[in-house]
DNA sequence: CCGAACAATGTGCATATACACCTTTCTCGG
DNA sequence: CCGAGAAAGGTGTATATGCACATTGTTCGG
């Protein structure tokens, strides 16, 4: 299972601890994909709530993949989706006092998972690692951006 | 964008990276995921062509994530899917001349990706991060699988 | 004030991912 | 040789992901 492809590399990594997070959330029936965005969110409270395309990027997510990203959260009730008072195009992506209840039920959860990986892996590691990662996801132009260039 | 979810930053890292090599790997319309089929079996050209379990064993993928994987690549002629001789249950996945093709066309595209991976995250920390994500991947019990164990 | 450019978002499609459940086939004790 | 249990896969469903394209609303020069 020697891969030297870093991109492969990473996704392999991320589907396995993936797994293991989804399995800490389990009892909530809740994503870690899905935690992300409520815990981004519920950093906030109190803030005015960010417009789709402002927290896709906080998310790092493609715009569109966080309108899909929504939709089982909205339809739960987790989320709602408000319109801007001053731009008709804009909505605004507000926690629910339900979504944020969940995200204080799954906190724990989280905790004990993203606790687990530390200890399996080592705290200054996974301290490096994740400094590592946060390089990659910033990077403006990821390795192969030449879009619109002599196109 | 800062997140304390190693998780998380693990899959925000993965998206990014996966959408330079995509785009490094678009001339060909193949993308980093079914690259690293093609590649994983290629590297072995000669040996007995690996089963389904197998092949899902080595790209660190779920069993049935890979039948859903090699669809398009079945239906394009990259692969075939064999039956075993000694087992009928067993499906053996075999690179097509087609697909030995087309990875050795999609090859250096996936090294240019590569090199400028490592040229802007640096050699050194890109093998290091190799081997984390390697330690990840490996990991048997990655932080959460109680399963069946009183349960 | 109008219309053209631009900005924010949604939709449709295709792939990626994995869980729960089902089917087929093999193994083996009796 | 038979039937129970194990082993290998596939299917259905749901979410995750992003591109190309469509829609709607805003801005601004004239």
């Amino acid at each position: 299972m020697d891969v030297d492809c870093t991109c492969s590399a990473l996704r392999m990594a991320a589907r396995r601890l993936s797994q293991a997070y989804d399995a800490a959330l389990a009892p909530e029936k809740l994503s870690v994909s899905q935690y992300a965005v409520l815990s981004n969110l519920a950093k906030r409270e109190g803030e005015e709530p960010p417009t789709m395309g402002e927290l896709a990027g906080r998310l790092g997510l493609d715009r569109t993949t966080l309108t899909h990203n929504l939709r089982p959260l909205a339809r739960d009730g987790l989320v709602a989706l408000l319109p801007d008072a001053a731009d008709g195009r804009s909505r605004r992506v507000a926690l629910t006092p339900m979504g944020l209840a969940k995200r204080e039920r799954c906190r724990p959860l989280w905790r004990d998972a993203q606790d687990r990986f530390d200890e399996a892996f080592g705290r200054e590691p996974a301290a490096a690692l994740r400094e590592s990662l946060a390089r990659i996801a910033h990077h403006k132009d990821a390795a192969g951006t030449p879009a619109r260039t002599g196109d």
